[in-house]
DNA sequence: CATTAAGTTGCACATTATGCAATAATCATT
DNA sequence: AATGATTATTGCATAATGTGCAACTTAATG
């Protein structure tokens, strides 16, 4: 393990540089590479993620194999590429257990999908977009997947822009201006959206002045959604509550469902922390 | 760090024990302390770790402090006691994510369309039909048919007959009949399907040997579409995953193409929850 | 305020992390 | 199927730092 050249006298003699917050050096060059892991959207080679984390192959694999050993990544053969496992998952979950904020929400998931019979679900900001967090939906719904992790886009979904709106909004619009370039290059654009800052921005304005965001079957076919934040005391949203049906008369303007998510939200954000 | 009583000489000689799996010892022993956290059912002191980790607090201490400073521990104020940080959240969220089968599936799109010049989709059964939630093209692709939320009909197109084959039986074929139904009304038919239930079962049987189903341009002049099951453990489909072109011969019978779309859907299959 | 217990940090010494090169495995091409 | 190129993995000598101990700091209690 290499000293800086600028040691000092004392440091030189006593044999160890001590890390800037006295933590440990290896450990720390080794967590960078988990979050590099953790930001990639594919499976990665050891060689793309040595080259992303500045270090040597021979590194990134010894660190790696110690990830592999305590699950938080797997490789799905030697050799394979590599990628979060499930010890990842659980620690998430460990994590995610302690936020008051999401289990709060989660509970009132199955009153809402009760009194609406229709789904609905709680999504956090995660590294790659609107995640979904926890959900529950009547025996009847009819769309087939709708699960854990889920990634919602940002630009054409309620819950994504619902963070459009109100989120974390420099990480938000960093996707969200992806999204429109991808948008662009394909040349996409949606009912109520064309594929240009100045009509995402205007998009969040209205979504601002209304405290909520929908979209209706012009997005999906049949699926209509009603999103609005549970904001904390910055007045940006921790999470995002969505329902979500196949009954177009259910979500409308004014009606009883729109309230309930309303009111749940508002009480959920008094409860929000600092 | 300290070796084992027993250490071989040859390791004596060349100075370090390596890792019985490959790794570094002190990201093990890191990584042990982490989990030994998120088993607690609350806030943990540095002197409690340290003992449930069998190790000294001044080790522990370190390796807290390299955990805060990536962002996976969090302590209330110095001196406080230690929780899951946000870092741990985000990183349960990155392989949540890693974890869905729509997004395992949509990070195929792109080395299939890359390979095969084609566009490329994955749809779930929506309330409407075969209902496309991802999909991916080549800039140059010039026939658009494709789009977020657009439903495939379900007797005249690839993905649609993969789904009445394999997909969740009572609405699909709900469907069908409904489809079926017009189709007599209007006295259409198709080259190797006629409106009869009697043809559709046939048609599913032939799907269902081959494990694909293709529709070439009889169907829509010019286009040419390969489809195939994503399974899950009862064998229904989560999704299905269509390729297609407007080149004749690219997804010819026993063609590279067909192979890759086979040998991705039985891999996503492989990986798809229980 | 004094005392005790726990958290944090300096430093000498003990231990192993690391880079480089060799070996093994996989991929692409013919 | 064979071959060459590329990437992944591992042995080992050297370079670097992780660790335990004790001192210092902080927090809690009487």
């Amino acid at each position: 393990m290499k000293r800086t050249a600028g040691s000092s006298d004392a440091a030189a003699l006593s044999g160890a540089e001590p890390s800037a917050h006295g933590g440990i050096q290896s450990l720390d060059s080794a967590l960078a590479l988990l979050q590099i892991l953790a930001a990639m959207s594919r499976p990665a080679s050891v060689s793309e993620l040595a080259r992303a984390g500045a270090m040597t192959t021979s590194k990134a694999h010894r660190y790696l194999a110690s990830f592999i050993n305590a699950g938080l990544v797997m490789q799905r053969h030697r050799s394979g590429r590599y990628e979060l496992g499930k010890g990842a998952l659980d620690l998430g979950l460990a994590a995610m257990a302690r936020d008051n904020l999401i289990n709060r929400a989660a509970d009132r998931l199955e009153d809402i999908v009760d009194a609406t019979g229709a789904a609905a679900l709680v999504a956090i900001w995660g590294p790659h977009g609107p995640t979904v967090v926890r959900w529950e939906r009547t025996a009847s719904f009819v769309v087939t997947p709708l699960a854990l992790g889920t990634v919602m886009p940002v630009l054409n979904s309620a819950t994504g822009r619902v963070f459009l709106a109100f989120g974390p909004q420099r990480m938000v619009w960093s996707l969200a201006e992806a999204q429109l370039a991808r948008a662009r290059e394909l040349k996409l654009s949606w009912p109520d959206l064309e594929p240009t800052v100045e009509s995402a921005r205007a998009l969040v304005e209205r979504v601002r002045t209304s405290g909520y965001s929908s979209v209706d079957g012009r997005f999906i076919p049949g699926l209509k959604a009603i999103s609005a934040p549970i904001l904390n005391w910055q007045g940006e949203a921790e999470a995002v509550l969505t329902i979500t049906t196949g009954d177009e008369g259910l979500l409308e303007q004014n009606g009883p469902a729109l309230d309930l998510l309303i009111a749940t939200c508002r009480e959920l954000s008094a409860l929000a922390p600092q």
